[in-house]
DNA sequence: CGGATATCTGTGATTTTCCTGAGAAACGCA
DNA sequence: TGCGTTTCTCAGGAAAATCACAGATATCCG
């Protein structure tokens, strides 16, 4: 089930109408704080544990929709939280966060029972699109949502990675992808760029602050292109996604 | 009986609408994990058990639709639990794993009976299609014809391994075959390399991750040389089939 | 109008990702 | 056993994406 609140965005809900509910697992006081921040912002009820053993323990109770684990735990390996957390909850999708540079391969079979992983550093939207995606097909949230966002005559498909424009499709890099996709899913609301910034890019991006710009601007000339324009600046504030009609 | 989720994917289902149920025998925790991770990901109702006895046992109360069963337990013999099983259940299809080097005559008399059997190490792809293959001959599920897939003017025929694209056949290798049919099962759908590794590549695979990309090379040359292409690399995120129109 | 500030965008260096040829090793089969 | 096929590693090179920098342009306000 999803509902639309008053300031546009859409929320996933459970099939009773009650929140989502996820379990954050990470060891690092940093990481689940940015992640409970994040995904509670997403209309999400929140727990979080710093250790395999509280993970277990408060998956049982909390019964969570969705967990999100890093695989390196103090306490117990990743894979070994993973087999205590199906015996009680034989259904629930993990999102794992691994190191970038941990070798490749104990990621071996992660995504195999359509769970899946982000490597770290990760930024807030492919956290937040990946668990999405789970929990959609999980089926804990109603089958009905589907993957595509509209605003106007322009659409985003989270699936097949597909953006068009009045019916022309439109190739976009995967940083273009991810600026457009969350602006598409706060559509008519300003956005600063310190709110994009770290929504968008991975949160030790260290960086110049106007990659944003730069980017808004690669948004502009793909999407925007010889038409209305949907992208706004509001000087002083950010920017913006509308209908061209409006 | 099929159903169509909202993904796209098909599933198997019984005639009277409940999903499919596997009972899945191996002695060692990490495989029946496995295995039920993804069979459960099929849609499917899954029950594991780690020996003769208790493969016994479950099935007497599972009532499952099909078996898969490793033929190397710790208390009996897999040709025991088979006898077994078939006093119960007379007619369920069995999936035998076994050891690469075992003895492949005994197996081969088993199979005549309409069993079929995977060797050790697997890849998941391999499994489900080939359990597909059983349910869907055992009458279990309706609808014993359609083991044919299609994405636009390529077909690929699961029962035959035949392939073929706008009429003309094409000869793929085993590993070619089913990462086409991994990509075609899930057509429009970016799949990134991670996930194709899991699904298609035997669960103890320890190679470079760069394999998908020489078999995507490779079914190119196959499937695309001169044509309108219908495989698509998504840079960063991964690759994906769909028909050449769009 | 003119300066201050904010935003936009062209250029190009750097890094990342992907593609593919060559060949080694393993396999299947006669 | 020997030969053709298949699988896979390795590495070079091509292509694409990311980003810093800086000058151009727009907007605001006195």
């Amino acid at each position: 089930m999803t509902t639309t609140s008053p300031q546009g965005r859409t929320e996933l809900l459970r099939p009773d109408g009650s929140p989502v509910r996820v379990l954050v697992v990470d060891d690092e006081l940093s990481i689940t704080e940015l992640l409970s921040m994040a995904l509670r912002y997403e209309g999400w009820q929140i727990r979080s544990a710093g250790d395999g053993q509280g993970a277990v323990q408060t998956a049982r109770e909390f019964r969570p929709d969705a967990v999100v684990l890093d695989m390196m735990l103090p306490d117990m390996d990743g894979l070994a939280v993973l087999g205590r957390l199906r015996r009680d909850l034989p259904d629930v999708p993990v999102l794992f966060l691994t190191a970038k540079d941990a070798v490749e391969d104990r990621i071996a079979g992660l995504t195999a029972g359509g769970d899946d992983y982000v490597t770290k550093p990760f930024s807030l939207e492919e956290v937040v699109a990946r668990l999405r995606g789970l929990i959609r097909r999980s089926g804990a949230a109603d089958r009905r949502s589907d993957s595509v966002l509209v605003v106007g005559d322009l659409t985003l498909d989270e699936d097949s990675h597909e953006v068009s424009r009045a019916g022309e499709n439109i190739h976009l890099t995967a940083t273009e992808f991810e600026l457009l996709r969350f602006l598409m899913r706060n559509p008519r609301r300003v956005l600063s760029k310190a709110q994009i910034l770290d929504r968008v890019w991975s949160y030790d991006f260290g960086g110049q602050a106007n990659v944003v710009e730069l980017y808004i601007s690669y948004l502009r000339r793909k999407i925007d292109a010889g038409r209305e324009p949907m992208i706004h600046t509001r000087r002083g504030a950010g920017y913006l996604i509308k209908p061209a009609a409006s």
